[in-house]
DNA sequence: TTAACACTGTGATTTTTTTCACAGCAGAGC
DNA sequence: GCTCTGCTGTGAAAAAAATCACAGTGTTAA
């Protein structure tokens, strides 16, 4: 029960790329920095930056800025650092494959727990560390495994059966690659990334001539 | 000159997903389609979906809904499908070879015209019929392939150097996979994709109990 | 000790985006 | 040909998001 009034996909967005960025920093050579010089580096406004923070209950000192090891540390207790998140990969294509790797030794608190394809050839395997195993046994090793996220990176057409799949298992956080709208039960959060929409954006803004971006 | 109220990028999105929605049908068989209908495979509003096609200032009928193909028709001449989108994709690592196989021979409108690595290895060869280079030439066959839009897939700490050398070579447009925030001149457009981003927004919102997405 | 400064926190405001709600229309049924 | 239905197009309202702008404050410098 830590937020009170539900906060914003924009505004978790922006925390996540706060910390990231302070992540880079080496806190024993920068302890604090203002609302302006993150801004800067994230991309956004320095009063959008000190609104965000306001509503995670963050403060600053008006000389100082903002503490980075403590900002560092009250954005990801907020964004759910603490207790570790557990998440199976399926669809180990191009894609997936591209996400194991990246995942492998990559954020401590998002953990790949297991890997799940439809072919013999990419099942029994352990590749970075992450053991596959067959679709059929999705739900079961899910629940075994308790994963409570799910990367779905299979054919357009196998999705929604992965989805549920996923759900049963005990999945309640998606993150789907497939260009398909996912039905799935009130409680589950889909998020859906379409790259093909990405870069027909691109296309169209990078169409107009002089047109700032936001 | 085609459009007069500059339009925001969620509306683009929005376009692009009707369009690719449209994509699966077949046209002789489901002429027309509800604003209600269309919603719903988008997982938006309908009213949205009303709103969004007036903006392109597209009608459709009150008794038959929009017509299908000249739906289609029309948001892919406002999404700039008449004209070819080069692009160029940088980093042929992990992520990069995933999109080198997927848009190998997706969409017809946007065109992988060449790919480069700073890696011996993976340069001079064709990977799914996309020429692969060294980086070191980014510039000029960005130039003499008259590309338009680059993808970057490099590691985060070459990422600045290769927009500015696309930047050089003519690209206005960029999806940028890297994290980090790209200086580029103010007629460039650019996307980032942050994944691990995504993955921390998810990951809050699968530990709310009952929150929909939106 | 005081003054000047540059920052944060935040109410107020503006801008943008979404939703509501309904007039008006086209076709179906009678 | 009239009525009923369920849709679109769209002003108006609401909601959400971003920005403004400034009072309050810790810090430094004189
Ligand atoms: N590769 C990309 O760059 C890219 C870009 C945008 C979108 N996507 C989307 O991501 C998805 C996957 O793309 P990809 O390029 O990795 O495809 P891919 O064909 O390379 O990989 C798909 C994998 O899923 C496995 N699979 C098939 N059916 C399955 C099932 N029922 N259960 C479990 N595994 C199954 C296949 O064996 C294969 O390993 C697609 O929906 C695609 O539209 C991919
Ligand atoms: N793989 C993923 O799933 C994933 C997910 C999220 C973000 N990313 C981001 O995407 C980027 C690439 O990730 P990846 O996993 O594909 O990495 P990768 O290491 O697999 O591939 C990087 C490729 O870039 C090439 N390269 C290095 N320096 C270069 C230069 N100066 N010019 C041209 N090419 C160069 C390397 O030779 C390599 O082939 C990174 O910024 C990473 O943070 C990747």
């Amino acid at each position: 029960m830590p937020e009170r009034t539900s906060i914003s996909k924009r505004v978790i967005e922006r925390l996540s790329e706060y910390r990231s960025t302070l992540d880079e920093f080496d806190t024993t050579e920068t302890r604090s920095i203002y609302s302006h010089d993150l801004a800067k580096l994230c991309g956004v406004t320095a009063a959008q930056v000190r609104r965000d923070l306001m509503t995670i209950g963050f403060s600053g000192s008006s000389a100082k800025g903002y503490d980075v090891s403590e900002l560092q540390q009250t954005v990801g207790d907020f964004l759910g650092f603490g207790e570790e998140r557990r998440m199976a990969l399926v669809g180990i294509g191009h894609l997936g494959r591209a996400l194991l790797d990246f995942f492998a030794d990559r954020n401590p608190k998002l953990i790949l727990c297991a890997a799940f394809d439809i072919n013999e050839m990419r099942i029994n395997r352990v590749i970075h560390g992450v053991r596959c195993y067959a679709v059929s046994q999705l739900t079961e090793v899910a629940k075994e495994k308790r994963a409570n996220m799910g990367i779905i990176t299979v054919p357009d057409a196998a999705a929604q059966d992965v989805a549920t799949a996923l759900v049963e298992g005990g999945v309640s956080g998606l993150l789907n690659f497939a260009p398909v709208q996912l039905r799935v039960p009130n409680h589950v959060f889909v998020e859906n990334l379409n790259i093909s929409t990405v870069l027909e954006k691109v296309a169209y803004f990078a169409g107009q001539s002089g047109d700032k971006e936001r």
